[in-house]
DNA sequence: TGGGAGGTAGACCGAACGTTCTCCCTCCTC
DNA sequence: GAGGAGGGAGAACGTTCGGTCTACCTCCCA
């Protein structure tokens, strides 16, 4: 087994591994996919998932990190284009927005696991959560970068579309979804963020 | 057995299994809890689970119809206030904003059945579609009474903002998502809905 | 010329899964 | 007072679950 720079073992069939696992469980969800699945399809043996990994958990992890690395990616090649920062929100938009019209779309991977893993202690659900905390910071700087102010609550707010779009593409056509959410964040660029709240009236009630 | 006007059969044992699953299935996800723990906390045997519900996807069905009803029955009771058609949508999204804030809020109840049940045909996920598509055309309406226009691209975005809450409330500070959530429609009521793109640059990209 | 790493093949484990079954008791109603 | 429905108690079904194990093969490299 030759070890890679990040410290994570490889060989083809631990990468053959991971990749039928990562498209069984997007497609398909975690829980209801047996280990018996998944090395049946990538035509390796138990010996040999178990000599990869600790356990499914193990796999799963890899799985959602895997996903991680390909967004952070998809990101950083939007950044290096060297456009205007208006310009990158919309690319970065535009990027989302092709994710969910491509065949085989079904949703958040982290928002689809967070769904199967509730307990905030779990080693999945942390990993969604930091996940989510890299994404949101990242969005939150190219906004403010982009003239929008609060910075903070024009993250959020492009955050809470995303999340929206992303759901909801594979429960409705996701052509009206893409649209209504490119609009919503040609909303959020065009007006800096929604209007502040009239101070004596809070929008937050009580809880 | 008793039955009730909807053709259910009621009884204090089946009341308190359907508690029970609403309550564990939607703390927990559905997957992961088997029917050994929902009539062990019911304090019910199997053959009565298996006498009132055909199977552990009839519990999962009947589970998210009672969400369904308490959803709607919400809606109704808004509506029942007589209040403008602007005030209706900001009491309905207060109603949202109360839920996610509540203690033991966990995300919608249907999208996260939908992340476990990705197969279209299942009942289960034509429940979620069959849910969601009423509350997208009851969003529509109000917004269309509230002077939004166009009203379907009102009623998307709203149901997009929604959807971002829910699935974010309970992998984020909820009182920051309401605040948003709110703020975000404040402004869809304000703006009438998002500015249309310009002819020629069509915000959705080819697929 | 070894020996270790990676892999295959397949038996096996205990536990949990959803489901069905029999037996018996207690009400309520005709 | 007979009968049926609702429910309790618990054994048992076959299947699948995640995980461990032994045995053997094949490279590659020291």
């Amino acid at each position: 087994m030759t070890t890679g720079t990040d410290g994570t073992s490889t060989s083809e069939a631990r990468a053959r591994l991971l990749d039928t696992a990562t498209r069984i469980f997007y497609a398909e969800g975690i829980h209801s996919v047996g280990v018996d699945r998944i090395i049946a399809e990538a035509q390796v043996t138990r010996a040999t998932l178990y000599r990869h990994f600790k356990g499914k958990e193990e796999l799963i992890l890899s799985y959602l990190q895997q996903a991680d690395h390909g967004i952070r990616g998809q990101v950083a090649a939007v950044r290096a284009q060297g456009l205007s920062a208006a310009d990158t929100v919309r690319a970065v938009s535009r990027g989302i927005a092709e994710g969910i019209q491509s065949s085989g779309f079904r949703g958040c991977a982290f928002l689809n696991a967070a769904a199967e893993y509730p307990d905030p202690a779990h080693p999945v659900h942390q990993a969604v959560l930091a996940h989510r905390q890299w994404f949101l910071e990242t969005a939150t700087r190219l906004l403010e970068d982009a003239g929008c102010a609060p910075a903070d609550a024009a993250g959020r707010h492009f955050v809470m579309l995303r999340d929206g779009a992303m759901a909801a593409g594979c429960l409705f056509d996701p052509t009206l979804i893409c649209e209504t959410f490119l609009r919503g964040v040609e909303g959020l660029l065009n007006t800096g963020t929604a209007a502040a709240p009239e101070p004596d009236s809070p929008v937050v009630p009580p809880a």
